[in-house]
DNA sequence: CTGAATCCTTGAGGATACTG
DNA sequence: CAGTATCCTCAAGGATTCAG
Protein backbone atom coordinates (compact mmCIF):
# COMPACT_ATOMS: atom_id res chain seq x y z
CA UNK A 1 0.00 0.00 0.00
CA UNK A 2 1.53 3.23 -1.17
CA UNK A 3 1.81 5.63 1.77
CA UNK A 4 3.49 9.50 2.35
CA UNK A 5 5.24 9.63 5.17
CA UNK A 6 6.34 12.95 6.80
CA UNK A 7 9.62 11.25 7.02
CA UNK A 8 12.10 11.52 3.87
CA UNK A 9 11.26 15.07 3.06
CA UNK A 10 7.52 13.97 0.97
CA UNK A 11 7.58 16.37 -1.92
CA UNK A 12 4.25 16.63 -1.94
CA UNK A 13 4.15 18.30 1.80
CA UNK A 14 7.06 20.54 0.75
CA UNK A 15 5.57 21.93 -2.18
CA UNK A 16 2.32 22.55 -0.37
CA UNK A 17 3.71 24.20 3.06
CA UNK A 18 4.93 26.26 0.27
CA UNK A 19 2.72 27.25 -2.01
CA UNK A 20 -0.22 26.62 0.30
CA UNK A 21 -0.61 29.56 2.53
CA UNK A 22 -3.01 32.39 1.55
CA UNK A 23 -0.80 34.49 -0.92
CA UNK A 24 1.50 32.67 -3.21
CA UNK A 25 0.11 31.53 -5.38
CA UNK A 26 -2.05 35.07 -6.22
CA UNK A 27 1.12 36.45 -6.19
CA UNK A 28 2.86 34.17 -8.64
CA UNK A 29 0.09 34.36 -10.67
CA UNK A 30 -0.13 38.34 -10.77
CA UNK A 31 3.62 38.88 -11.38
CA UNK A 32 3.21 36.44 -14.49
CA UNK A 33 0.25 38.12 -15.76
CA UNK A 34 1.82 41.85 -15.89
CA UNK A 35 5.35 41.17 -15.66
CA UNK A 36 7.54 43.32 -14.01
CA UNK A 37 5.86 45.08 -11.21
CA UNK A 38 6.36 47.30 -8.45
CA UNK A 39 5.67 46.67 -4.76
CA UNK A 40 2.87 49.21 -4.88
CA UNK A 41 1.57 47.36 -8.22
CA UNK A 42 1.36 44.17 -7.05
CA UNK A 43 -0.87 45.83 -3.82
CA UNK A 44 -3.08 47.51 -6.24
CA UNK A 45 -4.03 44.17 -7.93
CA UNK A 46 -4.46 42.16 -4.28
CA UNK A 47 -6.26 44.82 -2.76
CA UNK A 48 -7.10 42.59 0.22
CA UNK A 49 -3.49 41.56 1.41
CA UNK A 50 -1.60 43.63 4.21
CA UNK A 51 1.53 45.67 3.44
CA UNK A 52 3.14 43.01 5.78
CA UNK A 53 1.82 39.98 4.36
CA UNK A 54 2.70 40.80 0.89
CA UNK A 55 5.98 42.00 2.00
CA UNK A 56 6.68 38.49 3.49
CA UNK A 57 5.60 36.22 0.75
CA UNK A 58 8.27 38.37 -1.55
CA UNK A 59 10.71 37.52 0.71
CA UNK A 60 9.78 33.87 0.96
CA UNK A 61 9.41 33.84 -2.98
CA UNK A 62 12.56 35.43 -3.93
CA UNK A 63 14.62 33.26 -1.12
CA UNK A 64 13.14 30.17 -2.85
CA UNK A 65 14.25 31.49 -6.36
CA UNK A 66 11.07 31.94 -7.98
CA UNK A 67 11.22 35.42 -7.78
CA UNK A 68 13.62 38.27 -8.55
CA UNK A 69 13.96 41.40 -6.71
CA UNK A 70 15.86 44.44 -7.81
CA UNK A 71 15.91 47.49 -5.64
CA UNK A 72 16.85 50.86 -7.22
CA UNK A 73 18.75 53.61 -5.21
CA UNK A 74 15.97 56.40 -5.70
CA UNK A 75 14.52 58.50 -3.98
CA UNK A 76 11.41 57.66 -3.44
CA UNK A 77 12.44 54.01 -3.16
CA UNK A 78 11.83 51.74 -6.24
CA UNK A 79 11.70 48.01 -5.89
CA UNK A 80 10.73 45.81 -9.18
CA UNK A 81 9.28 42.30 -8.74
CA UNK A 82 8.93 39.49 -11.43
CA UNK A 83 9.13 35.60 -11.80
CA UNK A 84 12.44 33.57 -12.10
CA UNK A 85 12.72 30.88 -14.63
CA UNK A 86 11.87 28.39 -12.22
CA UNK A 87 8.99 30.58 -10.81
CA UNK A 88 7.89 30.92 -14.33
CA UNK A 89 7.88 26.81 -14.84
CA UNK A 90 5.38 26.87 -12.27
CA UNK A 91 2.59 29.14 -13.51
CA UNK A 92 1.25 26.23 -15.91
CA UNK A 93 0.85 23.89 -13.25
CA UNK A 94 -1.06 26.61 -11.45
CA UNK A 95 -2.87 27.35 -14.12
CA UNK A 96 -4.06 24.12 -14.56
CA UNK A 97 -5.27 24.18 -11.06
CA UNK A 98 -7.52 27.20 -11.63
CA UNK A 99 -8.86 25.72 -14.79
CA UNK A 100 -9.78 22.74 -13.22
CA UNK A 101 -11.49 24.51 -10.69
CA UNK A 102 -13.14 26.99 -13.31
CA UNK A 103 -14.21 23.80 -15.18
CA UNK A 104 -15.38 21.88 -11.99
CA UNK A 105 -16.48 24.85 -9.58
CA UNK A 106 -20.37 24.79 -10.36
CA UNK A 107 -20.87 21.22 -9.99
CA UNK A 108 -18.33 21.16 -6.54
CA UNK A 109 -20.75 24.09 -5.18
CA UNK A 110 -23.88 22.62 -6.43
CA UNK A 111 -22.77 19.12 -4.50
CA UNK A 112 -21.77 21.82 -1.19
CA UNK A 113 -25.52 22.67 -1.51
CA UNK A 114 -26.95 19.38 -1.54
CA UNK A 115 -25.21 18.32 1.65
CA UNK B 1 -3.46 45.65 -14.97
CA UNK B 2 -4.58 42.44 -14.50
CA UNK B 3 -5.91 41.72 -10.56
CA UNK B 4 -7.65 39.31 -9.00
CA UNK B 5 -10.33 40.84 -6.16
CA UNK B 6 -11.57 38.96 -3.41
CA UNK B 7 -15.09 39.61 -4.85
CA UNK B 8 -16.67 38.17 -7.00
CA UNK B 9 -15.78 34.17 -6.18
CA UNK B 10 -12.36 34.27 -7.70
CA UNK B 11 -11.85 31.12 -8.55
CA UNK B 12 -7.81 30.70 -7.47
CA UNK B 13 -9.08 31.60 -4.45
CA UNK B 14 -11.81 28.85 -4.13
CA UNK B 15 -9.43 26.13 -5.17
CA UNK B 16 -7.09 27.05 -2.73
CA UNK B 17 -9.01 27.27 0.07
CA UNK B 18 -10.10 24.21 -0.39
CA UNK B 19 -6.95 21.84 -2.09
CA UNK B 20 -4.33 24.14 0.51
CA UNK B 21 -5.43 22.82 3.51
CA UNK B 22 -2.85 20.62 5.12
CA UNK B 23 -4.43 17.05 4.53
CA UNK B 24 -6.77 17.36 1.60
CA UNK B 25 -4.30 16.77 -1.44
CA UNK B 26 -2.68 14.08 0.43
CA UNK B 27 -5.67 12.52 1.22
CA UNK B 28 -6.86 12.81 -2.56
CA UNK B 29 -3.33 10.72 -3.91
CA UNK B 30 -3.81 8.58 -1.59
CA UNK B 31 -7.06 7.56 -2.38
CA UNK B 32 -5.46 8.04 -5.99
CA UNK B 33 -2.64 5.74 -5.35
CA UNK B 34 -4.99 2.98 -3.20
CA UNK B 35 -7.88 2.82 -4.49
CA UNK B 36 -10.58 2.01 -2.15
CA UNK B 37 -9.89 1.95 1.12
CA UNK B 38 -11.23 1.93 4.46
CA UNK B 39 -10.75 4.77 7.19
CA UNK B 40 -7.91 2.49 9.41
CA UNK B 41 -6.42 2.19 5.58
CA UNK B 42 -6.04 5.80 4.79
CA UNK B 43 -4.87 6.84 8.46
CA UNK B 44 -2.29 3.57 8.44
CA UNK B 45 -0.63 5.31 4.82
CA UNK B 46 -0.82 9.11 6.25
CA UNK B 47 0.39 8.02 9.63
CA UNK B 48 0.71 12.14 11.01
CA UNK B 49 -3.12 12.87 10.56
CA UNK B 50 -5.22 12.79 13.72
CA UNK B 51 -8.22 10.44 13.81
CA UNK B 52 -10.21 13.96 13.88
CA UNK B 53 -8.60 15.91 10.79
CA UNK B 54 -9.46 12.68 9.00
CA UNK B 55 -12.67 12.22 9.79
CA UNK B 56 -13.24 16.33 9.08
CA UNK B 57 -11.27 16.27 5.81
CA UNK B 58 -12.86 12.97 4.23
CA UNK B 59 -15.92 14.80 5.62
CA UNK B 60 -15.14 18.06 3.10
CA UNK B 61 -13.76 16.17 0.24
CA UNK B 62 -17.07 13.95 0.36
CA UNK B 63 -19.39 17.24 0.28
CA UNK B 64 -17.89 19.12 -2.27
CA UNK B 65 -18.45 15.54 -4.05
CA UNK B 66 -14.80 14.69 -4.85
CA UNK B 67 -14.48 11.70 -2.63
CA UNK B 68 -17.43 8.76 -2.14
CA UNK B 69 -18.14 7.48 1.08
CA UNK B 70 -19.92 4.18 1.52
CA UNK B 71 -20.70 2.79 4.85
CA UNK B 72 -21.67 -0.79 5.27
CA UNK B 73 -24.00 -1.97 8.25
CA UNK B 74 -21.91 -4.58 9.97
CA UNK B 75 -20.93 -5.00 13.18
CA UNK B 76 -17.71 -4.20 13.85
CA UNK B 77 -18.70 -1.27 11.15
CA UNK B 78 -16.83 -0.83 7.96
CA UNK B 79 -16.83 2.14 5.84
CA UNK B 80 -14.97 2.71 2.41
CA UNK B 81 -14.24 5.55 0.34
CA UNK B 82 -12.70 6.32 -3.28
CA UNK B 83 -12.66 9.22 -5.70
CA UNK B 84 -15.52 10.06 -7.97
CA UNK B 85 -14.69 10.66 -11.39
CA UNK B 86 -14.71 14.67 -10.71
CA UNK B 87 -12.05 13.84 -7.46
CA UNK B 88 -9.78 11.68 -9.91
CA UNK B 89 -10.11 14.55 -12.88
CA UNK B 90 -7.90 16.80 -10.34
CA UNK B 91 -4.80 13.79 -9.70
CA UNK B 92 -3.17 14.54 -12.67
CA UNK B 93 -2.78 18.08 -11.89
CA UNK B 94 -1.81 17.56 -8.49
CA UNK B 95 0.89 15.06 -9.52
CA UNK B 96 2.18 18.21 -11.79
CA UNK B 97 2.30 20.03 -8.76
CA UNK B 98 4.43 17.23 -7.10
CA UNK B 99 6.55 16.69 -10.60
CA UNK B 100 7.47 20.02 -10.15
CA UNK B 101 8.18 20.09 -6.63
CA UNK B 102 10.64 16.62 -7.11
CA UNK B 103 12.36 17.88 -9.93
CA UNK B 104 12.83 22.05 -8.78
CA UNK B 105 13.19 20.92 -5.37
CA UNK B 106 16.85 20.26 -4.94
CA UNK B 107 17.32 24.40 -6.70
CA UNK B 108 15.11 25.59 -4.21
CA UNK B 109 16.81 24.39 -0.84
CA UNK B 110 20.35 25.65 -2.60
CA UNK B 111 18.74 28.76 -3.16
CA UNK B 112 16.82 28.97 0.37
CA UNK B 113 20.11 28.19 1.98
CA UNK B 114 22.34 30.74 0.00
CA UNK B 115 19.92 33.26 1.27
C1' DC C 1 7.47 54.36 -1.76
C1' DT C 2 8.89 50.25 0.44
C1' DG C 3 9.16 48.20 3.82
C1' DA C 4 10.45 46.56 9.23
C1' DA C 5 8.77 46.12 14.04
C1' DT C 6 5.33 45.31 17.27
C1' DC C 7 1.28 43.64 19.15
C1' DC C 8 -2.85 41.08 18.86
C1' DT C 9 -6.64 38.10 17.05
C1' DT C 10 -8.42 34.06 15.02
C1' DG C 11 -9.06 29.56 13.61
C1' DA C 12 -6.74 25.38 11.84
C1' DG C 13 -5.26 21.63 13.80
C1' DG C 14 -3.70 18.39 17.85
C1' DA C 15 -4.68 15.53 22.22
C1' DT C 16 -7.65 13.07 24.71
C1' DA C 17 -11.74 10.73 26.04
C1' DC C 18 -15.98 8.64 24.85
C1' DT C 19 -19.57 5.83 21.86
C1' DG C 20 -22.59 3.03 18.53
C1' DC D 1 -13.89 0.11 13.54
C1' DA D 2 -15.09 4.58 12.67
C1' DG D 3 -15.98 8.10 14.18
C1' DT D 4 -17.86 12.44 17.62
C1' DA D 5 -17.20 15.77 21.42
C1' DT D 6 -14.24 18.84 24.08
C1' DC D 7 -10.71 21.35 25.20
C1' DC D 8 -6.43 23.49 24.12
C1' DT D 9 -2.30 25.16 21.64
C1' DC D 10 0.17 27.63 18.38
C1' DA D 11 1.31 30.05 14.46
C1' DA D 12 -0.54 32.39 10.26
C1' DG D 13 -2.07 36.48 9.36
C1' DG D 14 -4.14 41.41 10.36
C1' DA D 15 -3.76 46.23 12.26
C1' DT D 16 -0.98 49.73 13.42
C1' DT D 17 3.05 52.39 13.92
C1' DC D 18 7.61 53.81 12.68
C1' DA D 19 11.66 54.51 9.38
C1' DG D 20 15.10 54.98 5.44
Amino acid sequence: MKNFHPTGNCPVRDVLSRLGDKWSMLVLITLNANGTMRFSDIHKCIEDISQRMLAVTLRILETDGLVERKAYAEVPPRVEYHLTEIGQSLIPHIEALVGWALENMQVILKNRDAS
